[in-house]
DNA sequence: ACATTAAGTGATT
DNA sequence: AATCACTTAATGT
């Protein structure tokens, strides 16, 4: 754990920091797939990213979904810090885009370190405004582009994040992240494979020009 | 061979 | 851009 925590965090964090979270944090493998946190969740530990990454959505009480960001290593939900300060439920749901690896740190220590450690003042401060820019975009995205623009934007981010130009993803999945509907998506990803943007296979999406 | 699930398409609003 | 209704293609049992 010490490694995987300095991989990353020592670049961000004083010594005597990584020692504390060291001593009261606990690392946990989150598969694909899975649920890391879900809406009304009650928060009690802070996750700190180490690999992989985690889909951010919002979903209302119809079920209907909407992507907002993602976390990736040496992000954390900054949304969570307040939520854990006042006792709050969670308001997002947060799922494993691929296998990842986090140190949870339990919501005490929150406040102890913001006024001990500058560096964990920085990094929650950083962190919330890292999270406002991506909330900004992804609000940009749903007011200014069409859907085949999102749609586009989609695929590209998620390939920057998966680190791979093959997307394992159905249409139905796309839509439910998009918040339209399968034939909707169905015909744009049509309409980008006749522009060569993309290559369509069964469960399967190519992006090629990006 | 049959059922199930994913994807493609015309027509309508 | 959404919805309906239907077709076709791929995959699992």
């Amino acid at each position: 754990m010490r490694a995987k925590l300095d991989d990353y965090f020592s670049v961000v964090f004083e010594p005597e920091l990584i020692e504390e979270i060291l001593k009261v944090g606990t690392l946990k493998q989150i598969k694909a797939g899975e649920l890391m946190i879900d809406v009304g969740d009650e928060l009690t530990q802070v996750p700190l990213l180490i690999s992989g990454a985690i889909k951010i959505i919002r979903e209302d009480a119809k079920g209907d979904e909407i992507v907002l960001y993602y976390l990736e290593r040496g992000d954390t939900c900054a949304i969570s810090f307040i939520n854990c300060v006042h006792h709050r439920k969670s308001i997002f749901r947060g799922i494993a885009e691929k296998d990842s690896e986090a140190v949870f740190v339990p919501i005490e220590k929150i406040e102890d370190w913001m006024v001990k450690y500058k560096s964990w003042r920085h990094f929650v401060v950083d962190s919330y405004h890292l999270r406002l820019l991506e909330m900004v975009e992804a609000i940009e995205s749903l007011a200014f582009l069409q859907m085949d623009d999102r749609l586009f934007k989609y695929l590209t981010d998620k390939a920057k994040i998966m680190r791979s130009t093959t997307l394992n993803t159905t249409h139905q999945e796309l839509a439910d992240d998009l918040n339209t509907s399968r034939v909707v998506v169905s015909r744009l990803l049509k309409q980008l494979e006749r522009e060569k943007k993309i290559k369509l296979h069964r469960n399967k999406i190519e992006v090629i020009d990006f």
